[in-house]
DNA sequence: TGCGAACCCGAAAGCGGTTACAATTTCCCG
DNA sequence: CGGGAAATTGTAACCGCTTTCGGGTTCGCA
């Protein structure tokens, strides 16, 4: 496939008149000693030559490489979106290129894309996004990676689900208690819940923060009270209906996350039910069309961009001891929320 | 940084009976004959054992990768979101991995990233919102992607700008000279434009179909009735800002981008200005934000997806011919718009 | 001035694959 | 059944860089 020969160290080292091993001392090892005046040689050499250190050879003698690979849901889910955008920040302040690959949330590809990236020796995994309730694939997921981590790699995982590596846990039950004590606080006692696939771990959590801080009033919810539908706009135009078509809909529609409760808001209008006047909605996460949509949503603002450049950090830490970063949301009441009456 | 050996060809080989050579024949060559069986065989020790390749190792001997580099400006642009989307859905149906480098329209350091793929011999390096309006800038990327098209890899621009590689054309211009032409049927005559930075080839294409459209009317815009901000939420607040406080506002509002109607519209919004009662606003794009906003934005989609799919396919082909794929949005009309007084 | 210790540098052995080339075997057909 | 072509397999030379190891210098200090 070559066709142009391209500079080697080796040509470097000969332009510098010193042994390839020198020119690789000097342009890789700043801590090298060196005769004086030596470094600079080489580097003039370098620079002359327009020399570019191939990564692939590099990769293959360090066994490590300058990328970090994230696992994600989906690039054109902004929560992710905003997430990899922390994460290519920080990178880039580190000289690392982030290959980003996109699950959909499919257990073995999940699985074949960190074996790929362990494969190539990718300086850190950062998943986001992850953690399904599968066993057997958990157990996998494990096992992969673990043997990443013990042949050097780092692990970072956003939300717990992991035996290996850093974690960034986000308050997923704790952000929605709060939210639900402040529906409780506007006067609401009817609820319904939007929620979502429940392999999801995140779903889980966020729905047992709801049954907390209902609990916590002494408000249960009935067995109809929960629709699950897909974590999506259409998801949540679907719960919607679902929730009030029933002979007595409930006051306050709490979404488990704000592309769904911007589906509901959709459904909401389209079906002439004013919003905050006949029920009230809110969300969770924080994405920039909850504060867009009309009325703006009231949800629970997770710093996600922050959350990114916080586990890319952690990429950066020695494995052990291992760190657990808490990420708390931030209540934000917007007008899609009105006591109820 | 290894501490736990991993299984070599070598030791499939081995394990197989036959050479190194004829391992790698069996492993990555399928159109390789062998002996009845040998292939199996081989094929089996390598489950057995558990090999993988190391892809460095492979990329160092064929200098060539398995990896794609996507170059835009930022992940959390919906628009880029979803072109990226679609590029790594046809990258995943070929196997390939997929690294993001954002620019934030910065030209050293797309320049910089542009070389740090060719370094790691992308097998291909697609730029999208890329062509910025620098002759030096434009020239270096040229250089740089010229060297790294000779020397074996594809290259694919989203909108022309470069003097290598394929092209997916998006029809900026004739776009808005479409949108521009609705809105004079639609009784509209006096105009603001909300543009963004002209040294972006894309605003200054779209501008240049808002100029056509309205000449093709027999309307000229004054100086005061573009204004230039950044291509953002917030850079849509400001111009509609600037737009409406003149002493005799336009009726139409022309922003250049989805996401600065979006700003646009919540300016109004904040500022009691009706939608589509006292003025109507356009975006370009074709984000979801554009039909989730309220009023619902007018705009022209862009099939962003697909956009990113084609990037991706032509990555594949081969360098010559150079394809041009052209790309045309769709005109559409929605709720933030209506006829004058 | 003498003698280890510390330092500098180069030769060479990998890292884990691919592939040109040569050696061997198999095949086909006169 | 012989002989050359075709097919198969192995040997070894890379791909471009890092790093161990050891010889040769230089330095510090007695």
């Amino acid at each position: 496939m070559a066709e142009q020969p391209l500079v080697r160290l080796q040509d470097v080292a000969e332009h510098a008149g010193v042994s390839l091993a020198t020119a690789s001392r000097m342009l890789s090892d700043p801590d090298y000693g060196g005769r004086a005046g030596l470094r600079e040689r080489v580097l003039a050499s370098a620079a002359e030559l327009g020399y570019r250190p191939n990564p692939h050879a590099r990769a293959l003698a360090t066994a490590t490489s300058t990328n970090v690979g994230l696992v994600i849901h989906d690039v054109r889910d902004p929560y992710f979106a905003t997430l990899s955008g922390g994460v290519i920040t920080v990178a880039e302040r580190h000289d690392l290129l982030v290959s980003i690959v996109c699950t959909h949330r499919d257990a073995p590809r999940e699985l074949e894309y960190v074996k790929r990236l362990a494969d190539q020796r990718m300086r850190a995994i950062i998943l986001a996004g992850s953690a399904l309730r599968d066993s057997a694939h958990t157990a996998a997921m494990n096992a992969a990676l673990d043997s990443y981590h013990r042949s050097g790699g780092s692990v970072v995982s956003v939300t717990r689900g992991h035996t290996v590596g850093h974690v960034v846990d986000i308050d997923n039950a704790g952000g929605m208690r709060r939210l639900v004590h402040d529906m409780v606080a506007l006067g609401h006692t009817s609820f319904g819940v939007i929620a979502g696939p429940l392999r999801l771990l995140t779903v889980r959590d966020r729905l047992q923060g709801v049954r907390r801080g209902l609990k916590d009033h002494g408000i249960t919810l009935g067995r109809d009270d929960v629709v699950y539908v897909d974590l999506s706009r259409e998801g949540g135009q679907a719960g919607a209906q679902m929730l009030m078509s029933r002979p007595e809909p409930p006051r306050c529609l709490l979404a488990i996350a704000d592309v769904v409760a911007v589906g509901a808001l959709s459904w909401l209008r389209a079906n002439g039910v004013a919003v905050p006047g006949e029920v009230s909605v809110t969300g969770f996460g924080g994405i920039p069309a909850a504060s867009d949509a009309v009325p703006s949503i009231t949800t629970v603002e997770l710093p996600l961009e922050q959350v990114g450049e916080t586990a890319m950090e952690l990429a950066l830490k020695p494995a052990a001891p291992r760190h657990i970063v808490q990420v708390e949301g931030t209540l934000v009441r917007r007008d899609s929320v009105a006591p109820p009456h």
